[in-house]
DNA sequence: TTATTTATACCGACCGGTCTGTAATTTCAA
DNA sequence: TTGAAATTACAGACCGGTCGGTATAAATAA
């Protein structure tokens, strides 16, 4: 019974994600994915040439709404104030809320799940990873290069980083102790940092 | 004996860690674990009872490690300097160094690799790994807890998380980027957040 | 000392099941 | 009525695990 088309993809797509979060992507099977999306095999085929696809296009699709993410929450930050030193700060502040009211302990990352099992994907989901990881460097260091006396020698490039490797740090650790509430904990002593760094001193 | 039978058992145990540092376990086929160690079927299932119990294996040396490198570091940090917070700043210092010259972007931590893939191991497996993250958690909130007129309002619990946090995000940055400079620059900017609020104002 | 037994360590062929991918066919919307 | 969307059935490769057998060395008995 042909459907809308896209619409089949995408549940593909949902299914396998969910389950390459608990199982990874090699232990994830054809068959659990769609069982879980409520399709078969030809349909799967229909939409992917093979699994390998699939795994491409999970990482294009989580590369994609991560960048809007950043884009949608850094523009936010940008309207509620002028100043570089607030707009981080705020973004910061932005950047939790989603994982604020979290029951569960958090989904994860694909690319996270993804750098343990390299060697099972094909070259390309490589570098949508590591352009995603730079876009938010870039962005966040711009912000920081804007800020006029700062102290010249800190890191700028690391400390734009820091924001993401907590976020891939927390995760794995809101994974290994069940606890929802270490991700929110842990971005806000990078924003206590951030305002020791950019403040003037209190 | 034919063989040490120890040393057999470790070769499978070398073999199969980095293995699965690339590809994850579910991936890691015991014939491609068995080429690398040089040895056949019957040696493994002579040592271990199935792949499951190589998996249980594998975290129990990673984790008995991991605590034996935690305890060295903190207990020669505690010889250097009777003052904690001191003792606290000394061992964030030595922690480093290990990852101080290395070229390669870092070979990872398989606790990090199970989490992305926990259904593919054995219950006891997920203990392991958060008995191990809770050892580092309290030895070093005691530390905190040993330092007193600290701002009552801190979160020391989610504080002597970071640390963890940022070796783990770390890895995963450095190895998406290829980057064997990240992690160090990345504990260095914790350390600078601890002397902030440690150490009397500058 | 030497012959025989026994335990340890390891080999490699093979079996059963699972998984990816293919092919022939059907359904339904436009 | 045509072609996109999906179904069922199945081929073939691979993988985990079993099993019969071999080599080495220590233990024991003559």
């Amino acid at each position: 019974m042909p459907n809308s088309g896209k619409q089949t993809k995408e549940r593909i797509l949902d299914a396998a994600e969910a389950l390459v979060f608990e199982h990874g992507f090699a232990a994830t099977s054809l068959d659990s994915v769609l069982e879980r999306a409520e399709l078969t095999k030809g349909a799967f085929f229909y939409h992917f040439k093979n699994k390998a696809e699939l795994g491409s296009a999970l990482m294009r699709r989580f590369g994609a709404e991560d960048q809007k993410f950043l884009e949608a929450t850094m523009s936010r930050a940008e309207k509620l104030s002028a100043d570089p030193r607030q707009q981080l700060l705020i973004f910061v502040g932005l950047m939790v809320e989603p994982f604020e009211d979290l029951t569960e302990p958090v989904p994860g990352c694909l690319f996270a799940s993804y750098v343990y099992q390299r060697l099972e994907f094909s070259e390309d989901v490589s570098k949508i990873a590591s352009d995603t990881i730079l876009t938010w460097r870039k962005r966040i260091l711009d912000k920081l290069n804007a800020i006029d006396d700062l102290d010249p020698a800190l890191d700028l490039e690391a400390l734009a980083d820091q924001l993401t490797v907590i976020v891939e740090g927390s995760y794995i650790l809101s994974r290994l102790l069940g606890d929802p509430s270490l991700l929110p904990r842990q971005v806000k002593h990078f924003k206590h940092y951030l305002e020791l760094l950019l403040l003037p001193h209190g």
